[in-house]
DNA sequence: CACAAAGATGCAACATTGTTGCAAAAATAA
DNA sequence: TTATTTTTGCAACAATGTTGCATCTTTGTG
């Protein structure tokens, strides 16, 4: 159990509950690559899914994580990068699809587009999801 | 009934039938909103929730619909544009979720960004989706 | 028009995802 | 240690979506 685990549920002011403290490990664990919480059910055993989906709610609100949702049908998860936490979001990076080995990949990296709507909407959040063949499975 | 209805179920090569009939009818109506299958159920009497499902299925792989994650959790669905019938699919416009009115609009005359993703992705489909007030509710 | 073949529908049953209420348990503050 | 607040775990429920199968409809052909 990694330090920094302990650190993010304390900056972000939650109490530290061993569910907590667990599913927080394994969404680090997971690091770019965005997970389902089935997925999360599987890897921290014994874990109540009602309360995974708390748990899941409340990091999302406090901006531990996001969640993306990326056309399966089936909310993903995965860490905010350091930028985001405290406050703020920085969430508006591109999301990656592969439809052969089915995993979302957050692509903080890629540079996102800028877009230009009429003035008279009010943007406040970009969800941007590529689908198609990641660079592992072509 | 319009005929443009009967019109895209042929060049779909699909049979016609009251259901499709329906279900395109009011996709047609809805225009630019996209809108969820429980919606479209409670806008076509009677229908069947399973046969609506397959009606859906069919339409989005015939290439006359297409379906968005806007991030509520529920599938929504809209006309393809013009463009996009007849094989090749041209879906890749800009969703807008307006939080207020709920609504979830195809906004076609955006233009897309263009993206720039490392060269060793295979990019297939763009999942496009704008959160935020529309033009209507600020 | 009638008939046969192919396809679509409607129903039951089921799977998955997600939510709410409430009592018991755990974490923090005093 | 005790009191307060929060979180957990369970039951029950709701919504979305899928599959199998018998029946009905559509459509092509004589």
């Amino acid at each position: 159990m990694s330090d920094k685990v302990l650190d993010l549920l304390h900056k972000a002011e939650l109490r530290i509950t061993k569910s907590r403290r667990e599913v927080l490990e394994t969404l680090v664990q997971s690091g770019d690559q965005a997970i389902s919480s089935n997925d999360i059910e599987h890897l921290v055993r014994g874990i109540d899914r009602i309360t995974l989906y708390r748990i899941l709610k409340t990091f999302e609100e406090s901006g531990l994580i996001h969640s993306v949702a990326d056309g399966t049908g089936k909310t993903k998860y995965a860490l905010c990068s350091h930028e985001c936490n405290g406050g703020e979001h920085h969430d508006d990076h591109l999301h990656f699809y592969c439809r052969i080995c089915e995993t979302t990949t957050c692509l903080e990296k890629v540079q996102l587009p800028p877009v230009r709507l009429p003035s008279d909407y009010l943007v406040e959040e970009k969800r941007f999801v590529i689908a198609g063949v990641c660079k592992d499975c072509h």
